[in-house]
DNA sequence: AGCCGGGCTTCCACTGGGTGGAAACCGGCA
DNA sequence: TGCCGGTTTCCACCCAGTGGAAGCCCGGCT
């Protein structure tokens, strides 16, 4: 931009960019005081931006005059190849996972550190949890986490050890050499399980979902109570529908375009 | 912005909005000289803007170096209203009637002079349709449509019969007489419905939703192959559906957060 | 091999759109 | 009535944004 810039080096672009990451799963809806304050702009200048997104419906302005994320964003956002290709060609076997089992099913990518869920698959029946589709939880306490997390590139693996593992419950893994050899355990297995790590009261298995080279790039897992099926038995289910999503995202194009 | 610029007056925000326009259903990737036509920008200024935006996340680059909308977009789509309030509350009752009558159940919004589809439950046995989340379909052509417009305000409806109702098919209504007619036939009884006016071979029936004060805000609808079920005997079901989403969302909060 | 065309990337002189402190405004509350 | 927090408007300053043009890369055709 230009002008009396108080902070040099940040573009326009980035300014919108943190007006919009100002926004999260537990801020869904903001005052124009709070998106300033938790985007670290100037309050007129937020003013600005946020009237220029409102006007692009880029935003939108809820009744009791705070903004929330737009029609245009949401519209954007489901064209987005998580949801246009991994969703949509893993849905109908999550579905079918769903009704074969009847508690909550999840796939979920690796972004960064921490496990990004894609969808979530649910029901009245099943055990209340935590995830949602767009959700991030940690890798090392959650299922589709370990999953991702054992067959992650070593320097991400390695990057991750370093780190310190989050406390959730008391059965959190949070120590680096236990959850070492708990991925190696996973890598020669194939499969990865949870006991009462992220929430109490919950357990849950899951397999990584590869492309059609080999690598893997999602999960899905099963979520359930603990004291509910033993989580063994579901692991063949899970690596049926997980052979069967790599195989139709093996022979769907990375991007199915009409042009 | 500033600089030699070709267009005075547009910001660098509207830009940016322009490049995520350039986005849509049937082009979800893009090269960089594809965003710049279809976004109306010079291809320098494109590629700074979109380099920005990668940098971001807010688009991705695919492996064959076309564009995509990116993760981050996706993660605040999520957090729109229409996606955490609208669908969130209906999904349910949703699932429940296509249970109960096995073809595609939809949810939608009139946005401007289109139908917007928010949710759409399916499966196997359902007939294929063109519609699917986050996608836009004419009013006067769909159930849901029908009933959205039915009750928009006067100035809306009086607007759309003044323009020309596109055909999709043979059986159409192009005339805004006959549209007008079967509007307050829609009124009059509560419900709509098409046969074989968008796509040939489907049939459809819709109610619309209110929200605590009466106002419409939703449509929900079953469409089915038009040999199906006598389309008037989803109704009751579908209105039951209708009435239950409305009386959640009139005690759920407009937007509920943690703050 | 050599040519060609389309797409991508980089460069840089010019300038008007962006900036943000400050002041006014608004509405709820004590 | 006065206070307070949030919102909106104003405007003098100036640097970030602009985009034509040139060069690059790659794949297809001759």
């Amino acid at each position: 931009m230009a002008g009396r810039t108080g902070t040099p080096g940040a573009s326009v672009t980035s300014r919108v960019l943190a007006v919009l990451g100002a926004f999260d799963a537990t801020h869904p809806a903001l005052t124009l005081s709070d998106i300033a304050r938790r985007s670290g702009l100037p309050l007129a200048t937020t003013h600005r931006l946020v009237a220029e997104l409102v006007a692009g419906r880029a935003l939108a302005r809820a009744a009791d005059g705070r903004y929330t994320i737009g029609v245009r964003l949401w519209e954007a956002g489901l064209l987005s190849p998580l949801h246009t290709r991994l969703r949509e060609v893993a849905l109908p076997y999550l579905q079918e996972l769903y009704t074969a089992v009847r508690e909550n099913v999840h796939l979920a990518v690796r972004d960064g550190d921490e496990a990004l869920y894609v969808e979530k698959v649910t029901g009245h029946r099943s055990v209340p949890t935590i995830s949602r589709a767009g959700g991030r939880l940690p890798l090392h306490a959650t299922g589709v986490g370990k999953a991702l997390l054992a067959y992650a590139p070593p320097e991400v693996l390695a990057a991750h050890l370093r780190r310190p593992l989050r406390r959730c419950t008391a059965y959190t893994i949070t120590e680096p050499g236990r959850l070492a050899r708990e991925l190696a355990t996973v890598r020669e297995r194939g499969w990865a399980r949870t006991h009462e790590e992220m929430t109490l009261g919950s357990c849950s298995v899951a397999v990584p979902v590869r492309d059609a080279t080999g690598a893997v790039l999602a999960a899905i897992g099963v979520v359930g109570h603990s004291l509910g099926t033993t989580p063994r038995q579901l692991v063949p289910a899970l690596l049926t529908a997980a052979d069967r999503i790599a195989a139709r995202l093996a022979d769907t194009p990375p991007v199915a375009d009409t042009a």
